[in-house]
DNA sequence: CGGGATCCTATATGATACTG
DNA sequence: CAGTATCATATAGGATCCCG
């Protein structure tokens, strides 16, 4: 039933590798612009609108790490105003199959999760 | 191509709910802790030595989060000296082949990522 | 329009010392 | 042994204003 000759892969290194990966994908607004993204190009005005809550300072850094990382190309236009794009690499779209395992394990555990809480708290 | 009808999972509502769950497990020590766990039980000592670095307060941190969610299963024995055993809840395991899934991304692409990070260094 | 620069705060994490 | 308590710090993230 253990999965534990797999899990070297997350312990691997002491964990410093796939941390290291990991802070970048796990911060608050990564999976969301990458999902988003999915969609196809959008300009950065139109992640704002679809991604609801983020500031432009973190919609920027964002995108910059992701492009810094390949994960997102950034296309600029020379016009009047000006016009940004911004498109999912091949490495970008493979990161969603991932990212969904994740999303669903956490979708199909936040009732349980919820419950568990509720009884840790009436415990404690 | 896109997988943009299943990405809704992940924007849902506006990514609340996940990264509600995200922020848990995402933080420096679960996952490492979750992969070590899945050898089996082990006593508190045990984790601090099978987990390079990590302090014995966030350790505990970490693993009341764990145990309040319903991840993790904390047996106090009445010895002396005291122990303390941990084990994974039957949820708990449920969540190591998404993260296996997500280790196995990270760790495919570091070398295209290293080499991108290069570039852009270079490029700007 | 698409940012950059600056300032600010909250929180995660770490170091250390103490205890039942 | 398995923590708790306290103090300190780094950094992520947010608010605001300015610019080509």
């Amino acid at each position: 039933m253990s999965e534990y000759e797999h899990t070297c892969m997350i312990r691997g290194d002491g964990g410093k590798t796939l941390r290291a990966i990991l802070d970048q994908i796990c911060n608050k607004w990564t999976l969301l612009i990458v999902a988003t993204l999915d969609q196809g190009t959008l300009r950065f005005s139109d992640l704002v609108q679809q991604i609801p809550g983020i500031s432009q300072r973190m919609l920027t850094l964002t995108l910059r790490n992701l492009q810094r990382d390949g994960l997102v190309d950034r296309a600029v236009f020379a016009e009047v105003p000006p016009r940004v794009e911004y498109t999912l690499t091949a490495v970008g779209k493979s990161l969603i199959p991932p990212a969904l395992a994740l999303a669903g394990w956490a979708i199909e555990h936040v009732p349980h999760i919820e419950e568990s809480r509720k009884a840790y708290q009436s415990g404690s």
